[in-house]
DNA sequence: CTGTTAGCGCTTTCAG
DNA sequence: CTGAAAGCGCTAACAG
């Protein structure tokens, strides 16, 4: 009995069973033409000595392997986690598994990292951004389908999923606005990022829609509670009428309603306040607790994972799909 | 000229250079007995119809896949990304690759992933817990080896490696002995958490030797802001000559603070204080920013990492490694 | 219904 | 130095 190699083969199995190779293969993978009474012989086989079919021979012969690459720019950055479970989620279910890369930002590593995953034959790739600012392309001439998410290609053939932060920004001021308040301010990070400037945009488009404008103009800074403290001390001062302050992220709201506690004003009695992100525990550690706009981000790595597996099946896509965002009432509004 | 298949194969580098695929095997894995010439002519055959080994085939034969499986219990979980980050940077250099999968704290699921990851033929496994507290074991008749991280398994033949959070408690709390602080409480989350009980252990431990007792007890609660506060208003009013507030996580910590500047105690003057985890977002963005204890995990994961390649490579180990923490000063102390 | 045959893409003896 | 041959573990035609 020469025990070739410590796990068992399918050759074990079928011998085992007193059955050829070819069939113990059918009576496992419940193809019919299998005598019941065979395929029994060969699972309690398989089962008796634990046999788990070899996924990379299997792969060999199929041309397709059942994984899928997932490189993402900054893992710690709070926004490729939930892509990363949203689309691991995704995948668990319909059987893929994930080959995870971290590049760091860094382009080098993005290429040696995707010859790392294409040389394990992936079935396919979802590049996860770490801001939604446009980033080159991995290229069109690679043998299989690409997805980005939250980071959009440059490309306009690929297909990128990204949140609609521009309708983010205008629904929490139009959300402020039909709650009554009209004199809306808006602190928010850096200018550099398009995140900063869409969700601005958003808000300046529904104020101007309403025949408001931003209090004392958007306030870019940094994505900072330290800049939410300043730039309010700096708002409540020249503006001591502002009813709202809508944020660019739960982080400086945290800042803001520092502040505006310092400062004893109430929220939400004299202002209302909306963070960005929904981060939780920022936002529910929060006093009072922040309402936020959600970016569904798990959502959106699920349907990277979806579009993926569509796309690897023949149904291709490109462009950039806007996907919506939700706002999350707490109590500071 | 029949394309078998879109991507290139070794076959048809082999082609294109004029020699048999053997050689070609040789010339592009650096084996020696290859004409120099020969060489170069099918590297540049290899380079010009962009070949890319496949790694599935060849670990077919190798019966090394050069992946590994990282299967975590809560990836949005603090405590995970760090430790997964850290073990795919040890893991990225040295060219393995990671599959990732989630089980979601299931143990269905987990054993659902491990099937999977079994089936791809990784060449070893890390099992990342979400807390301190042993877990079941994967088993011992696994074909591959296992390294437990932060959560260790309960089997004392494998290997786990942890953080030492009594070390990181006794180390807290020696921290503000040292400097004049006599009078130290403790804020923590849920005793039914080992990481809980350990810090307090090893605080409780630190201050016996110093002739001191932890002012108002051990006081468990749960891991959140409002925990934080809730504790502080009760401690200070309790015991107004409180000089230091050790917490259980840099959350309380941030509800302690909180509290603290409600009643307008100065910190670090009056009280100091510290916190636990060293989560920097949080840490950073406090007023005044947080002194932390840092259980250092993406040096924990970069160790799993190793260990694994370790045990892959025959030398095993077993039982629990306990890992420094290193205390993290900033302005609350 | 079952077994034989022929590979998937690669590496590795072992003769030339 | 080079190439022919023999598989790694599995599946998919085909014949029996």
């Amino acid at each position: 009995m020469p025990e070739r190699s410590l796990r068992p083969t399918l050759r074990d199995v079928a011998q085992l069973a007193g059955v050829s190779v070819a069939t113990a293969s059918k009576a496992l993978n419940g193809r019919d033409q299998v005598h019941p009474e065979t395929r029994a012989r060969v699972l309690s086989a398989a089962e008796r000595i634990s046999f788990t079919p070899n996924a990379l021979a299997r792969g060999l012969l199929a041309g397709q392997t059942g994984t899928v690459g997932l490189i993402t720019g900054d893992l710690d950055g709070r926004f490729s986690l939930p892509i990363l479970m949203g689309a691991e989620d995704a995948f668990g279910k319909g059987k893929m598994s994930v080959l995870l890369c971290d590049a760091r930002g860094d382009s080098i590593r993005e290429q040696y990292h995707l010859e790392a995953l294409l040389g394990r034959r992936v079935d396919g790739l979802i590049v996860v951004g770490s801001r939604t600012d446009p980033r080159p392309s991995l290229g069109r001439d690679l043998p299989v389908p690409v997805v980005y998410a939250y980071g959009p290609s440059t490309d306009p053939e690929d297909l990128s999923l990204v949140p609609d932060n521009v309708r983010g920004g205008a629904d929490s001021a139009r959300y402020l606005i039909d709650r009554g308040r009209t004199r809306i301010a808006h602190i928010t990070g850096e200018a550099d990022y398009l995140a900063a400037r869409d969700r601005a945009a958003g808000i300046e488009g529904a104020l101007t829609e309403a025949g408001l404008e931003i209090v004392g103009g958007v306030q870019y800074g940094s994505w900072t509670e330290q800049w939410g403290r300043t730039a309010t001390a700096r708002l409540i001062e020249a503006h001591p009428d502002v009813e709202a302050i809508l944020c660019g992220s739960d982080q400086i709201a945290r800042g803001v309603l520092d502040a505006l506690r310092e400062s004893s004003w109430d929220v939400p009695g004299r202002v209302a306040v909306m963070g960005y992100d929904n981060w939780e525990i920022f936002a529910v550690g929060a006093r009072p607790q922040l309402t936020s706009v959600d970016m569904n981000l798990e959502a959106l790595g699920a349907l990277a994972a979806r579009r993926l597996v569509e796309a690897i099946s023949g149904e291709a896509r490109s462009g950039i799909e806007q996907l919506p965002v939700r706002i999350v009432p707490r109590e500071t509004t």
